[in-house]
DNA sequence: CTGTTAGCGCCTTCAT
DNA sequence: ATGAAGGCGCTAACAG
């Protein structure tokens, strides 16, 4: 008995249809809004489908029209800021034209992604948009006829959209703000190795400094994970291995965590003692005494395209070719970054 | 042309069974792995599969079951790490069980939260997680027979299961260790009206009070709402008109956020002006300088916990009654809180 | 151990 | 404008 009313089945069109004296032909023409219906008879129906509680069965639905309204969305990180706002936007997007989201979180493990892309296919999801660590999961969907858009890296370049960040320009500029600033030693954090943002704001880097006329120096880029506490290990090791880095520029805003918590630890004082620069900007980043300079992702936007370059596609609104978007970042300069010591 | 193998349409049981060279109950048999099937069989249907790509329709069998296995996640703002976190715990569980999830936020709005509750009604979800904000969607639901689980706030007592955090004893002792402090005029931001987190953490305010022998002054408890701009806009006029509070209770992270950016702006130095300490403890507050201090939330046991009573539920391991599990907070003392001035 | 049959709840021709 | 019938893909009796 787990219904109100006792039953412990929910209503069907058949009971509608009982329940309004039609047939479940008419009960469903009324329901779905298909069809001739005597506005008499709609009034009726829809009186009882009321008084019964009658809610149509959305997995009937979907057998039936062999689609769902369902979106898988895979992110590496929930609980990651970045990710938060991109799914939320997602969300947003899909609520508003009737799509509901189906997340996942992949912590970053291509065989969370592979199991997460068996579900997409299984459910029958309308399309997914992940943000891939792999790059076989994407490979699988589209093999199976799912719509896939990636975010923020690009596996499957050339086989499904895509909306990405520019990642060069922006770490480009963010460079060559401390560059402008007079700062020679800039430690590069970089995490995520072999991911394309890394290569991406790497390359940002060294085109900055390039375009400075200054070398590439390895050491200055220690390789790192995703935790901040990895983050802070490597940063001690950078401070320890060169004492004369007089910047640093944290990729992410994982990184600027483990990098400002070491840098604290050792009683430096950011902008005074060092420079920080973030790419990522986070709400907690403009709290901080000094507040952080910071190369803003556009994070709703990422969400919002990648679910409106979905929902195209699934219109048919979308041509036959890929669509790539890249989206701008903004330098944001706040108090963490001055001008080199003398 | 959606599929690799150029067919427009998913493999289904009936291919398997035509492939495999037998019926489709014995490919279902082999595929669902209930009851016997001669195990040289077994290997020819799988091998079918295989070859094939065959992925069986979730949303045939949960017709057929008459159950699915996801599970309707319902909060209030997914940017709000206090939720993802929340979010990210439950989607662990349930994943770890076969279980995953429908995502939608609320925004805390009282008419998108029944939208969800009709979109999880529809979709037959095994179940629903939520965070309510009007009551009236949880009601809906248990009356439409789906199990259901709130979390951080219980507005259907005595109906459905509940995870909750120890607001009041969580509040008390923040305070008390700000009057032991020596704070006497000791401000409280006070979000969400009417909500149940804001009456219990504003119990224990008062509670604390009394044990210290001290009248309850509404002048410090100003009304606010989520924003962090809408909480450094009341934060600024409790500062105006009581120039006299030495210490200020923020009662989540967002309106900690705000208020820390309005002492801020006035120039005013937390620690040594003023004492903070906030409830709910995100990571950014252990970077701040003073880090603040908080009452840190079990967001993730609040997650995992809420997914475990679901599960129980759904697997009849559960009693009849509803379950209330309270979980505790605890103290986080960090530099943000000081002594009070002479 | 395997095949036949029926039906989950819905929608959509087709016929009237 | 309405009803009858069939089938979406799957599985659980029920035979054999």
């Amino acid at each position: 008995m787990a219904r109100k009313d006792g039953s412990d089945r929910r209503p069907t069109i058949s009971d509608l249809a009982r329940e309004a004296g039609v047939s479940r032909s008419t009960a469903s023409r009324v329901i779905s809004g298909n069809g001739y219906v005597a506005s008499s008879v709609k009034v009726r129906v829809r009186a009882a489908a009321d008084r019964i509680g009658y809610v149509p069965d959305a997995v009937a639905r979907s057998l039936r029209h062999r689609a769902t309204r369902a979106v898988g969305v895979l992110i590496s990180d929930l609980r990651n800021p970045f990710y938060a706002d991109v799914a939320a936007a997602v969300e947003q997007r899909l609520r508003s034209r009737g799509y509901h989201m189906i997340l996942a979180n992949s912590d970053g493990m291509a065989d969370e992604e592979e199991a997460a892309a068996t579900l997409f296919e299984a459910s029958r999801v309308a399309g997914v948009v992940l943000a891939p660590v792999s790059g076989l999961a994407t490979r699988r969907l589209i093999d199976a006829g799912v719509a896939v858009v990636e975010v923020d890296r690009q596996l499957a370049p050339g086989e499904c959209d895509a909306v990405l960040v520019e990642n060069e320009a922006g770490a480009f500029a963010a460079t060559s703000h401390l560059l402008e600033l007079g700062h020679r030693r800039i430690g590069l954090l970089l995490g995520e190795l072999g991911w394309m943002t890394a290569t991406e704001r790497l390359a940002g880097y060294r085109a900055a400094l390039e375009r400075f006329g200054l070398p590439f120096d390895e050491s200055l880029v220690p390789r790192s994970s995703f935790s901040p506490a990895e983050a802070a290990r490597v940063t001690g090791e950078l401070l320890d291995k060169r004492p004369d880095v007089s910047a640093i520029f944290a990729t992410s805003n994982v990184l600027a965590e483990g990098a400002i918590a070491e840098i604290q630890r050792r009683g430096r004082r950011i902008m005074t003692d060092l420079s920080l620069i973030a790419f990522d900007d986070v709400p907690w980043m403009r709290l901080m005494q000094p507040p952080i300079s910071a190369v803003a992702q556009p994070t709703i936007g990422l969400g919002s395209v990648a679910a409106e370059l979905l929902l195209d596609r699934l219109d048919g609104t979308a041509g036959a070719e890929p669509v790539v978007r890249r989206l701008e970042t903004t330098l944001i300069l706040r108090g963490s970054t001055a001008p080199a010591g003398r």
